[in-house]
DNA sequence: ACGGGGCATCAAGGCGGCGTCAAGGCCCGG
DNA sequence: CCGGGCCTTGACGCCGCCTTGATGCCCCGT
């Protein structure tokens, strides 16, 4: 479960404090950086970028407010501080540093998580990109469940809308009549004949010629396949 | 000192917590908004459209966590709860309810200063968004909760307004009926009929012929979507 | 040449989703 | 205590989609 979630960087002296965090961020998907000192840290960070950063005030060369300061110069990544200091002349001043966050040793997990989700939510403030099918003449934006065949916008049913983004999103492979069925009626489904009625109708809507496909080809014997490249012929 | 900083809204019941954060504010230049009931925060929130929020769990006629999932609806205005419970279950729901921090009191002036602070400069960083919505010839003003069509305004029950709201926010995207029941009605609910009786009071209100909705466009089998462009036809 | 299996097409029918209307109950304000 | 607004719940009719069967074609093997 690694290589997917944010990337974190984790400024920590104490081993057994690192393997605590080390186990708590990975099983929740987050990929780690971790450094114990001032310099390793300022390297990785402007090596790698991370997303967040959590910052051990302490660390053997140097003071963590400093660092913080300096990262905040050039980041607007969430920083957040775990601490044992308790007083409130620590939290403050780190949070006037630029850290967003300051937890107090000991901590739970959950905590730790959910104030983790918080500031990624922060800076996680931009618009995502919608997902989107795009093979041949054929568009499908997942997200409006929008087909568009070269810029024109056709209305498919529920069932074709299935069948048309399975055979999608496996784009010049070719399907076998069982793995349509399974996919699109259910692991319980028999009747081969479904498949065909469907595969017609989507044809009327897709193809220029719907008796000599171009874009849904049949695999005698097999199954079906959505050409995704120009073929001769 | 009143009227030159940040408005903020502090939700509080206990008169005696309220003086103490009333002296600690306004001597800090804070303007400040004062609700004693979710009710009343509600009313001061939509009509002030407050800079920042302090806020009291365990209000009389409510939880402060739906307060902060209401307001954090239409806003990303940071808010800051304020809680005599420190069990790490309560924060997490809080945080991720919508809530940027937690201070479990007791808690110094000091920290409070430097965390409102950091939420100030979270909420300047970015580009101030208004809490307007504009699709089409719609036009939402969530901090009002007015609704305008083609500059008329329209009367909305509460119903009616949190399922516009949904599709305003995702406009152009298909919403299943499934996604719609949990966000309007709650998580555990089933009845897909609730979505067709309150879908044509909607049509009613903002289409011109409620028989051939432009705007609130049936996705059969699947579910609604707000028309976030003109189309042909 | 003939027969059979796989495939395409068409049409009929049933069924479920959807829109509409209306009655009943609940909550809140007067 | 009464009244109004709003949500829930049920009934009903329509339309579209899926299913299902019939028919014919093509390709192949015999």
């Amino acid at each position: 479960m690694n290589g997917t979630g944010p990337l974190v960087l984790v400024v920590e002296d104490e081993p057994q404090v690192c393997r605590f965090l080390r186990a708590a961020l990975s099983s929740h998907g987050f990929r780690i950086l971790e450094a114990g000192t001032v310099r390793e840290a300022e390297q990785l960070a402007t090596s790698h970028n991370p997303e967040v950063y959590l910052l051990d005030l302490g660390l053997p060369d140097g003071d963590g407010i400093d660092l913080a300061r300096r990262v905040r110069e050039w980041t607007h990544a969430p920083i957040i501080v775990l601490s044992a200091r308790g007083r409130e002349e620590d939290k403050v001043n780190a949070l006037d540093a630029g850290a967003d966050d300051y937890l107090t040793k000991p901590f739970g997990v959950n905590e730790l998580l959910a104030r983790l989700r918080v500031a990624l939510r922060h800076s996680r403030a931009g618009p995502a990109e919608e997902p989107v099918i795009e093979v041949g003449p054929l568009r499908i934006d997942l997200a409006r469940r929008e087909v568009r065949i070269e810029g024109r916008e056709v209305r498919l049913t529920p069932t074709e809308y299935r069948l048309l983004t399975l055979l999608a999103r496996h784009a010049g492979k070719v399907l076998t009549h069982r793995q349509i069925l399974r996919e699109v009626w259910g692991p319980n489904a028999t009747e081969a004949h479904y498949v065909r009625v469907h595969m017609a109708e989507l044809r009327k809507k897709i193809e220029r010629d719907p008796a000599r496909p171009q874009l849904l080809i049949t695999e005698p014997g097999v199954g079906y396949r959505l050409r995704d490249q120009l073929e001769p012929g």
